[in-house]
DNA sequence: ATAAAGGTTCCAGTAATGGGAAGGTCAAGC
DNA sequence: GCTTGACCTTCCCATTACTGGAACCTTTAT
């Protein structure tokens, strides 16, 4: 399989996945002509790294995934610990854009808006 | 006033302000010596600038936010656009990251998290 | 024969800094 | 006067996870 057909089918770009191989998160064949020659097996694992990355695991995080994903005896506290990990930094940042939102909700509120020079937004940017 | 008081002073590291003055965003004096010549209305400046860059607007936003701040006659409603279109995007991000946490908790809920291989966090990723 | 659509490598750029080298300057202490 | 240490300078490389583009080769269709 060529890697255009592997681009479709997982819905990543063939760049992406060029890119994947130079860091060697998977390794096609190669045909006669130089092409990438792509497997079932390459597209399930470029499956699980789309979707690994759909969920926001950093490119180290999917390279732990998949090393316990293809050790058979790996002990599923493993993943659990990267999962949480990554949850607690999911709802760090979550935090952190609240915060964010809240404030500035407030002084989009406050700013009439108009044609004034008058803006509360600056006021507040101006002295902290 | 050398770039160090005016670190301290502002909270940012004198590397980023080094980086603003290569970006235009200031424009300090420079001694005999070389050294770059802070005055006060630079410090205000920049002060502007990490309160900004708290509340997540970007480099370019800034830029813009700076260019009103200093325009006696600008309309409050172009600071009010800005800043909606930030709110708007901090609102996306936080729809994203909220959608990633709810199922990445359902799946640590569900990885029993001992010894076993057997792991639900995996299969999902596996099988979209 | 030719043109389009695919493939290849390599180089550079993104956002917003951070790290560190190599070297100039300044103030204090001896 | 000399040294030490803290500060300043510029410059280049690294980061994250790609994306775009140039230059070039291969396959397929007309």
């Amino acid at each position: 399989m060529n890697i255009k057909e592997v681009a479709t089918r997982t819905g990543l770009p063939a760049k992406t996945i060029r890119y994947y191989e130079d860091i060697g998160l998977v390794t096609p064949d190669r045909a006669d002509n130089g092409y990438r020659s792509f497997d079932r097996t390459h597209v399930h694992k470029l499956a699980f790294l789309a979707r690994a990355r759909g969920l926001g695991f950093s490119i180290e995080d999917c390279r732990g995934l998949l090393a316990l994903w293809e050790d058979r005896d790996r002990a599923s506290g493993d993943v659990r610990a990267i999962a949480k990990a990554h949850l607690a930094e999911i709802e760090e940042k979550i935090a952190g854009l609240e915060e964010m939102r809240a404030t500035l909700s407030d002084l989009v509120a406050a700013c009439h808006g108009d044609d004034r020079p008058d803006c509360p937004i600056l006021k507040r940017l101006e002295s902290g």
